[in-house]
DNA sequence: CTGTTAGCGCCTTCAG
DNA sequence: CTGAAGGCGCTAACAG
């Protein structure tokens, strides 16, 4: 007998019924201590482990997981600090939920990637960052009878989601650039092209460009610079923007990532920032405070917890629970934004 | 008929055999379209979704799930990076393995924990990050056949693990700036008493001391500042060593995260680093390039991905897999470094 | 306190 | 091509 040992082996060996060692598997208090230490004896000879999945079958119950389906390396940072929110819920709740991570590199497979989620995996609920699923997918998820939220940009709707107002945060930003006097301010963010779904960037830049307008500044395509959404091609981009004449008297990137990378390729060339030249981001990543740089906070860590505890309710409450809000968005200005000077490094 | 419908339902309502059923439900040719069409339509009329815990249960397949046990509020910026590396190999596999993310707070409950994941989860792999387990832990996965990587400090064992080699590193650090002329040198690090079991620290600490003994300089504790290791604490230690007088020359932090707090603070105080005070860290985050911060290169993404890499064949070859080996450490030079020189602002 | 009996929902032979 | 039967490993009444 090779095989794995089930509760029949244990209970044919200690010489009970498989009644019996289900409840010893199950802290039952309605077994003797001895017949208790005959059927462990047996186990232990057996190496018997009972097997988790059968378990479920009877009793069903879930696995008490929770998923998380994300854009993972669209920027991985705030990523992180939204992931932290995420697990001080999970940890703290008396339910003990695990998480299970689905993250997707093509939105082009969103939804194919959503229905191998919804019909292969055992999880109670779903969290759904920074992607907006369409109706059928959401028809999809309801007929799966799985509870879900999303946190991303879409501010209401017939489904559950916590939004936040990338249109607005753009405006902000590039706003906050316009009161310090610049007018012209360069846009650098991440690829729509290549990132169909992930709306983010293009909504980001929809709010510079209402900025813009509103303060009677001509948009102009060229000092818009876009591409993935990864350090590398935030460094080559800010070397496009280099080449500019004249020089943009500030930069509006679309997250803070983009704009440290920027900033290090400005510092490169010897420009100094803020006296030569002005960079906004988009996050208010934890590191940000440190480095000085001025940028718009939509509360990531906070936004993982509110999304997590608004899921927990759907699932739990099973009734619609209500929705949170996020406090606003905010302009945290440190010092990296400052009067506008012209330079010109390409005299 | 309020209960959810079962692979009976349907097969009574198409006027079939549960077979049938289940076999369009598992792509089977062995149908002939009009039936399979009927039974559809019968699925379809019912809101029939398969129980995805019963059919793992006659096929005895698994979930396909691999784990990722870590503490995860240690540092979380490295963490996120490595990460990334687990992810990469993760959607290039093959056979798509999904992600759990398990992560304590208390290495007080690391084994409870551990003990709880390998009886109550559904995962094919572990894998063990800045952890060690004990003897009795290695048992227990082992008995339980639960294939598992560590990816931490240990360098050889009779267990499966992509060794750091930690003290190595914090001597690196220490050396580099030691071989610039500094001889007062304090270290930022994490809290040994909160955190025993994350031995990283202790051991980044264990690699300073030996820098500076075989430098010929005097190991003293009162420049050795620790505590949790999140942002806040790390500025609340650099201005309490900003207290000492004379102020060290060089601060070595034992992350990229701590040591870019402490250059906040000292800037803050009207320090210049590295003119007035060098700093090196220990990571080489992503954003460390960008700030130019002088650092220990341990290679995060890489390990993640060495380290699913090296646990999947253990899982699928079943045999030892070769361990494979991580590139050596490495300082990385950068801005925040340099000569020494006296300065007093407690004057 | 304990053994026995039905399932949990599905897959997989095995006959037809 | 299809139906019926017999599990997968365990839990949960139900009788004793």
């Amino acid at each position: 007998m090779t095989r794995k040992p089930t509760i029949r082996d244990v209970a044919r060996l200690a010489g009970v019924g498989i009644g019996t060692v289900s409840r010893v598997l199950n802290h039952s208090s309605q077994v003797s201590s001895s017949t208790r230490e005959r059927i462990l004896a047996a186990m232990d000879e057996l190496g018997y482990r009972p097997n988790v999945v059968a378990r479920h079958l009877p009793r069903r119950t879930t696995f008490q997981n929770i998923g998380v389906l994300t854009p993972i390396l669209f920027s991985y940072y705030s990523f992180s600090e939204r992931l932290r929110g995420v697990q001080s819920v999970l940890q703290s709740h008396r339910s003990a939920y695990e998480l299970m991570l689905f993250s997707i590199i093509s939105p082009a497979r969103f939804h194919e990637r959503l229905m191998e989620i919804i019909h292969t995996r055992t999880i109670d609920g779903l969290l759904i960052i920074d992607l907006v699923p369409t109706t059928s997918d959401i028809d999809a998820l309801r007929v799966a009878g799985l509870p879900f939220v999303g946190l991303n940009h879409v501010m209401r709707g017939d489904w559950p989601c916590i939004g936040t107002d990338n249109i607005r945060g753009g405006q902000m930003a590039t706003r906050t650039l316009i009161d310090y006097g610049h007018r012209r301010i360069a846009y650098l963010g991440d690829n729509a092209d290549d990132l169909a779904g992930f709306v983010t960037g293009d909504e980001r830049l929809k709010g510079y460009r209402r900025a813009l307008e509103a303060g009677g500044i001509a948009y102009n395509p060229r000092l818009v610079f876009r591409g993935p959404h990864d350090v590398q091609t935030a460094r080559q981009l800010t070397h496009r923007l280099l080449q500019l004449k004249p020089l943009p008297t500030a930069i509006f990137a679309m997250s803070d990532t983009q704009a440290m990378a920027a900033i290090a390729v400005l510092n490169e060339a010897g420009l100094r920032v803020p006296d030569d030249i002005s960079v906004i981001g988009y996050d208010d990543l934890e590191i940000s405070q440190q480095i000085g740089l001025t940028t718009v906070r939509h509360h990531l860590d906070l936004s993982g917890k509110l999304g997590t505890e608004y899921l927990l309710a759907c699932i739990e409450e099973n009734a619609d629970a209500p929705v949170p809000m996020l406090p606003p968005l905010q302009v945290i200005v440190r010092r990296t934004v400052g009067v506008p000077r012209e330079v010109n490094i390409n005299a």
